[in-house]
DNA sequence: CATGAATGAGTGTTCATTCAT
DNA sequence: CATGAATGAACACTCATTCAT
């Protein structure tokens, strides 16, 4: 491409422009870190620069104060699955007990499984000293999920799959468990012994029997129930 | 007066005794308030004496420091109704599902809506900080609290009104809703619209309808089920 | 102890009255020092108080911010004397010749010769940043100052002592050269070798001949020439 | 153009060595006015740059320290009138009255109206932190400039236009109220509303009134005063 | 027992200075 | 020669903790 030929990768605009991309990537990822194990106020901004591998007054020069890095990190992990999953939620043909499942599947891999699920515990910790990300991370995260999960619910029960509900509290039963889930690995799991563990893929899989079918005798799953296999335990 | 009778005020021991209780129980109150609200690090401890109307060395009169006094908010409001909460699994004998439901109702009544609430917050977000108050807390909350659902379960898989299930997971499914209501009610909810409120008594009846029947269509409940009234809405 | 008697030691509010206005007293006059000597921005409040004797933290204990800290160092130190100079102008019945004398004399013994003197060194220094200060200089002391000089200067015009002039410019002939005086003190004098001093009397005396008789050789002053003579030469 | 032709284009040297002028001269420029304008301290090297239209870095390349730029600044704006002063008082053939009036017009011309008379200011402010610039300052601009006043004076005594005086404090006199002016300037009336605005031509007017004749209503000035008419107001 | 003045270690932030490109 | 990203020493300010009264 006759383009690319100006922005030779020896060219020094290039460089300086990954430059620019590539170090407060790096303050972000270590700024998400302590974030999420120490919390805001305990997290000291040179910690978060040493972990970087760039000093204090470095990460100045990219984020004008601790405040502003904080607000970065959570809206960095934010920008979002949610075009993709809206596209799939579109095109999937399958039950709406499959799609739950792909549902929890995909959540898992893309968030639970990543450094984004330390994202809610940093907000439910913070949200009341910073109103204004709390009210960013629910009209960025939280509504937009809800949307999702609901349009999964309402497609379930126009097929006569699941059984009409108040949409609104319905969602919170797929959601909470997951949050629930993401909180529980960076705080209690990540500071004791390890029978506290709790197994991603048996959690999920848990979960997804008790949305369809729930824990009566008489409703036991039929024997297609979806069944949820998770890729990989990370990390 | 009688009452007055017993703690004569010319009894010195008697009067120290009880401040030792008074005092402690205001700056512990207060505490559990501000750092429900902000956190440990950004509260002050200036702050939680003058919210109990005492001064900043009158605080450390009874706790010898910030951490202790911490530490002293969350044992505090553990103190746990396990023990009547066994009591009453034990003398029970409606059916499974009833027993499910009066224990959502009982969570709520004497932890969701009281200030108790607020602990499970205060764990999340410190637990990492506190390894030993994280230890005590799955010690005295996590594990007891666990061991009295899975006798609920495992009451009614006996009795054949649940199906069969992995007892540890199935507890998170109870659990996890819950926990995930009052850390919502502390955080996101607690910083803004009031659009944002869950509605607890809907919520924790989506929550034992699932619990029981799940959302697929078949499995609808029955006409007889356990219908959860909560007395009060709180605060 | 008689002495003692009157303070009497036990008397808890008098000594904590006193030290309310002991502590920042010393403070204040630490921060004169240190603000005249090495300006605003150069100043680290941490020498102020260890000059006045306290901790860094006590400095923030009654002013809380640098900034502020000069603003009281100022306003301090402008109280004033105007009250007083304006009565005595009120009752002078000698000539106006003397009346300027005195203006010289007093202007020395209370401004010049202590520490005041270093304020107006600090406004030219830095009222460009700090322009509300600048502000309340100009409406506290440059124009009470002005008024006092201007009612000295019209009692002589009308008197047939002084020839007419524009008093707004008379007023500047008569401040400019102490002012002019107090900055010289405090900048190339109080930086270098001894023979750049200047002596107050001698420099004085000699703006009282100019300001009177002028140069000119036709001008002299006759024989009862108010003869100017200060008490101390100060410090 | 002949004058071109010096600086030819492909002559490496000869652009270096306008360069060399010619960037350190902007950099100067824009020190002095943010020097006189915030002080020393409160002055940003990267502001002083910017200003010049360079970047931080090339400051350092032409002057080794921020101290060192200041005390450039200082000298730079000091090169002096005094050869020229000095020979125009050789030749000057009027009255002593004259000369005074022809001096106080041509500091106001080649000082006060320029951006040199932000010096005065500088050096008061930041004498005692440059002690070194202090004494500088003393010999090359305070000790000529008192030798070619006292010229003056010396030769209106000798002449017997002026009468005898001590001639050094008959020197501070004529410079002290040029000097308040100067810093007035850059001070107070820098910094507040228009009313502080003192009009040079009347002030300088005034000036040489009261040093020819003085106050005192029998010392008039005579018809032939000199008449002190400055060419502009400035800027 | 209660106070609140005093402390000083610790933190966020700034800015002169360096140096690889 | 010019740049601007990177540095780290230095500073204003905070706050848990102490202790004389």
């Amino acid at each position: 491409m006759p383009f690319d030929a100006f922005t030779h990768p020896t060219d020094a605009n290039a460089r300086r422009a990954r430059r620019k991309d590539a170090r407060p990537g790096e303050l972000l990822a270590a700024a998400l870190d302590l974030f999420v194990e120490k919390g805001y106020a305990a997290t000291r901004v040179e910690e978060v620069a040493t972990r970087a591998g760039v000093s204090k007054g470095t990460l100045f020069l990219y984020f004008p104060s601790k405040e502003e890095l904080f607000k970065s990190v959570v809206r960095e992990h934010i920008s979002g699955h949610f075009a993709t999953w809206s596209e799939e939620i579109e095109q999937f043909d399958g039950s709406s007990q499959d799609m739950l499942r792909d549902c929890l599947q995909s959540w898992w891999e893309h968030i639970g499984a990543t450094k984004a699920s330390g994202i809610p515990k940093l907000m439910m910790s913070e949200a009341r000293n910073f109103p204004e990300l709390g009210a960013f991370y629910r009209q960025e995260v939280v509504q937009p999920g809800s949307a999702l999960v609901a349009r999964i619910l309402q497609r379930g029960i126009t097929r006569g799959e699941f059984r009409p509900m108040d949409l609104e509290y319905g969602v919170y039963m797929v959601l909470a468990p997951l949050l629930f889930l993401s909180m529980w690995m960076h705080s209690l799991e990540a500071c004791g012994d390890p029978t506290t563990r709790i197994e991603p893929e048996k959690y999920l899989s848990t979960q997804l029997d008790m949305l369809l079918y729930g824990f009566s005798a008489g409703s036991t799953a039929p024997d297609d129930t979806p069944h949820l296999k998770l890729e990989q335990s990370t990390q």
